[in-house]
DNA sequence: GCCCAGGTGCGGC
DNA sequence: GCCGCACATGGG
């Protein structure tokens, strides 16, 4: 039973939404009917949710997110979200990302941990504002087809946006279920869990710590073999796989004489 | 001290 | 196109 506080200013409807409430996530499963490894995968996370966040706040988080750890990463959110006003929801003082207006409107914060970032999500902010990034045609838009304008199109792809942080953003803002992202960890799980989606000569530079992420072009290949197969699941899966991979821990293998 | 972190852009070939 | 590197800095 999900219920709601009545003073916390927000409706039952809005958190079913962020929620993803609206879409039943058990009938994602009914596609792996035939993959024990996957429903595994889903049983023993069950209650997972894929959020439904508000796209611009997501596509900052992710720009932000590569390549930093997550503590790293919270902080850096935090000292951007702090350009903002602060805000009250059910008693509790919070900040969220600024708008693109007052983003481009902030003096840079002095220790942000953003390097090159600051600049990309500056551009970004650019962007929203003179509609060549525009979230309601990414979220009427195919997978494909929105993929490619993030990523590859001259004139719509965004700085700072890769195969991996355009899935994301696709997969917990824009109603893209099938999107599957793949970091450094959902590749070594896919490496032990489904090595058959994946080229050969990539899953032994995986599993011996020689490579830890793909080229665009192999990005391409691999999530159209993972989107062929689990379809509209993937998304889903692709969060319980991050989680068990997280929960397991990785040792890089050492070169042994 | 050294290695890693929910990757990506860029320059050199 | 592919490869190697810079990026920023806290935590194990």
């Amino acid at each position: 039973m999900l219920t709601v506080r009545s003073d916390s200013g927000l409706s039952l409807e809005e958190v079913a939404k962020f929620l993803h409430l609206d879409e039943d996530h058990l009938w994602l499963a009914e596609r792996l009917r035939d993959e024990p490894r996957a429903l595994e995968l889903l049983t023993s996370f069950k209650g997972m949710r894929i959020l439904r966040q508000d796209p611009w706040s997501c596509l900052i988080s992710y720009i932000v997110s590569s390549s930093l750890n997550i503590s790293v990463t919270e902080k850096a959110l935090t000292m951007i979200s702090q350009l903002g006003k602060e805000k009250t929801l059910n008693g509790h003082r919070f900040w969220a990302i600024p708008d693109p207006e007052v983003l481009l409107n902030s003096p840079r914060p002095r220790k942000d941990f953003l390097g090159k970032k600051w600049y990309h999500i500056v551009l970004a902010a650019e962007r929203a504002i003179d509609g060549r990034l525009d979230f309601e045609d990414l979220l009427r838009a195919t997978y494909e087809r929105a993929w490619h304008d993030m990523v590859i199109n001259q004139g719509t792809k965004i700085m700072g946006v890769g195969p991996k942080v355009a899935d994301c953003v696709l997969l917990f803002s824009l109603d893209k279920m099938e999107s599957f992202p793949m970091d450094r960890w959902v590749l070594r799980g896919l490496v032990q869990y489904f090595p058959d989606l994946i080229p050969e000569e990539i899953v032994g530079a995986v599993s011996s710590g020689m490579k830890s992420s793909l080229s665009v072009r192999e990005y391409e290949k691999v999530s159209a073999t993972v989107r062929a197969r689990f379809g509209c699941s993937g998304g889903l899966l692709q969060e319980c796989l991050f989680m068990r991979m997280r929960k397991l821990g990785w040792q890089k293998p050492r070169a042994s004489a």
